[in-house]
RNA sequence: CAGGACGUAGGAAAGCCUGGUACUCCGCGUGCCUUGGGAGCACGAGAUCGCUGGUUUGAAUCCAGCCGUCCUGACCA
């Protein structure tokens, strides 16, 4: 392809509300252009990594038995009501209504498609030797994001490949699962990414259900801890606090006092007017667990995680109570509650590490007191001791005697054991070998394939532009003509682009007449991996310059033969991206 | 949803406080010159200053409302 007869539209400066790296370099380098808050375009580089991208799903999902099938964006809303969706979903749902001739019909855009797969799955499948199958397709999504941010990452409209597996026993959905695990690592392998499959909320099946798997990178937005020593990975919500000692330290116990805090509600305010560390209070927290008011306890400096409340309390609701609930049950006004004398009895649950707080600080169930000096035992029982709070940076690893590191991380992929949620509410039913009569078993799996460009360009990129492998990169080969205007050159180079495309290398020529400066400028922002420059220096050796784009030196080769040199290095690094991966 | 910032040509960005002809750089067109890391010179085209209303002799500038975009947090099957 010659670079005039493309459009990519490179720019040098920085558009204004673009700010980690993958948003800038994506518009920098004519890859996307954005149409509002959560839509962009994808122009001809960006199309054409997003399809390498797709093309290695789909390769994979092949390989793994998945059969590829299209469902459309457009489902009646009538069935996101039947699972309870719509609700679930609430704003994130795309709906409208389409006149009909004389009648009205509501219509949903799939932010995913359960609902339609399993619809139509229950009126295909009766028996159980019919599975177990699954099925995939690679669509446009819809999910209005409240707030887009982070370019092409976070997107009320993305390209995502969903797959969904239908089993007649848990057995056989394991089986589903792993094939589907498995073809995720080979797939992010195949992109030259860096992945980490992490454990996930398990949802109705328990056990090892769901894992998401994450892009280790600066900006983003998921969570992930991680014991490099034994390997354990979970996200934030999931994550276990190993064991740890939490025998209480042997000090003498102060006298519980009362201390004026006037408009003091928060840890930071408490501890900043009291001189204490934020670990010598107790936050006490009062939620609401299936409608019933309940007390947690939380040391100072940590985050209540409610996933793994509502897990330990087994509840299937869990919020934070409101404020008059609060008024009602702790005798004050929000941000004064207490374990100490609390208006009414109430269960009280605690964080593993407030066995350890001594002389610690909690509201005392009074408007601007709180109370000093508190001491388990002694001043307050608690009736259940569990791991409630999210895991941090450093805490101790729960499969090992390593330690915990935290991770930000990029979600690029889901494997979930669904069970048989949708198959019960949609009523899809196949009969075993007795002819009992059974709700589907199903999976689904996710990848996100827009995730999967913004997460390498996130992660793989220098001062000067994007640095792709060769499986995702929109060109593999850039022809650069330095003096278009010299006849032997361009002859040279017309030579070389055809000579690589005819052997299947995707060759992209530079032909504009640009001076060298800008040339370099935008091969490197477009990040093409390997760079072939013909210029009146080697050309009168009969040699050409190359060069990786993750290299900083080029080495000079000769003309004679070089076309079938460079195809071998493409073939090569296109096998198992050594280079890339080894640089 | 809470908080904050911003909106001036295709891109970046000054002017706004203190009201009067919109500064500059990149890009674009023409010509000269130059040709190995975003060259130089000259001339030129390109702007309803986000929108609506108000104040004023006069509004990019002051006031009000709206729209849009970005950031932090909340939410995210």
């Amino acid at each position: 392809m010659l670079w005039t007869r493309t459009f990519i539209p490179t720019m040098k400066e920085t558009p204004e509300g673009a700010e980690i790296p993958s948003h800038v370099l994506m518009l920098r380098a004519g890859l996307v252009a954005q149409v509002m808050a959560g839509a962009y375009t994808y122009l001809p580089l960006g199309l054409r990594s997003l399809r390498k991208a797709a093309q290695i799903v789909r390769e994979e999902m092949d390989a793994a038995g998945a059969i590829e099938l299209a469902m459309p964006c457009m489902s009646p809303t009538s069935l996101w009501e039947q699972t309870g969706r719509v609700e679930a979903f609430g704003n994130v749902l795309v709906s409208f209504s389409l006149p009909r001739q004389n009648r009205k019909v509501q219509v949903t855009l799939g932010p995913t498609h359960e609902e339609i797969v399993t619809d139509y799955m229950s009126r295909q499948i009766s028996s159980y030797r019919q599975m177990p199958i699954t099925v995939y397709q690679i669509t446009t999504k819809f999910r209005n994001e409240e707030r887009p941010r982070f370019g092409v990452m976070r997107t009320s409209e993305f390209l995502m490949k969903d797959a969904y597996s239908f089993d007649a026993t848990v057995e056989s959905l394991g089986h589903s699962y792993d094939a589907m695990y498995a073809a995720y690592c080979r797939i992010f392998e195949r992109c030259s990414l860096e992945y980490l499959p992490v454990e996930a909320e398990s949802g109705p099946i328990g056990g090892d259900a769901s894992h998401e798997f994450m892009i280790p990178a600066e900006n983003g937005e998921d969570t992930v801890l991680h014991c490099v020593e034994c390997g354990y990975a979970a996200n934030q919500e999931r994550a276990e606090v190993g064991a740890r000692d939490l025998v209480r330290p042997d000090v003498p116990l102060d006298e519980l006092q009362r201390v004026d805090t006037p408009n003091c509600t928060t840890i930071e305010q408490v501890s900043g007017l009291l001189k204490r560390r934020p670990q010598d209070l107790i936050k006490t927290l009062i939620y609401s667990a299936d409608g019933k008011p309940v007390v947690v306890l939380i040391r100072g400096d940590h985050e209540a995680n409610e996933a793994k409340i509502r897990r330990a309390m087994g509840a299937e609701t869990l919020e934070l109570a409101e404020p008059d609930v609060i008024g009602r049950v702790t005798g004050a006004p929000v941000g004064f509650a207490g374990p100490v004398r609390l208006a009414e009895k109430l269960p009280i649950w605690a964080d593993r590490d407030v066995q350890r707080s001594v002389n610690a600080v909690t509201g005392a169930n009074a408007a601007d007191v709180h109370l000093t000096g508190v001491n388990l035992g002694r001043d307050f029982e608690v009736d259940r001791f569990d791991d409630l709070r999210s895991a941090v940076d450093g805490d101790p690893c729960p499969r090992c005697s390593s330690s915990l590191r935290l991770r930000h991380s990029i979600e690029v992929g889901h494997v979930f054991k669904l069970g048989t949620k949708y198959s019960e509410s949609l009523g899809a039913r196949f009969a075993d070998e007795k002819e009992q009569l059974h709700p589907l078993i199903m999976g689904c799996y996710g990848i996100g394939v827009n995730r999967i460009l913004a997460g390498l360009i996130e992660t793989n990129h220098d001062a000067n532009g994007i640095v792709w492998p060769v499986a995702l990169a929109p060109y593999e080969l850039l022809v650069v003509p330095l003096k278009v205007n010299d006849e032997e050159t361009m002859s040279v180079a017309g030579k070389l682009h055809d000579d690589l495309e005819a052997a299947g290398i995707e060759v992209l020529l530079d032909d504009r007449t640009a001076r060298p400066g800008v040339k370099f400028k935008d091969a490197d922002l477009i990040g093409i991996p390997l760079r072939v420059v013909i210029g009146p220096r080697g050309l009168k050796e009969g040699k050409l310059e190359v060069k990786w784009r993750w290299q900083e030196e080029a080495e000079m080769i000769d003309l004679e033969g070089a076309a079938e040199k460079l195809v071998e290095w493409i073939v090569q690094e296109r096998k198992d991206s050594a280079r890339f991966l080894g640089r």
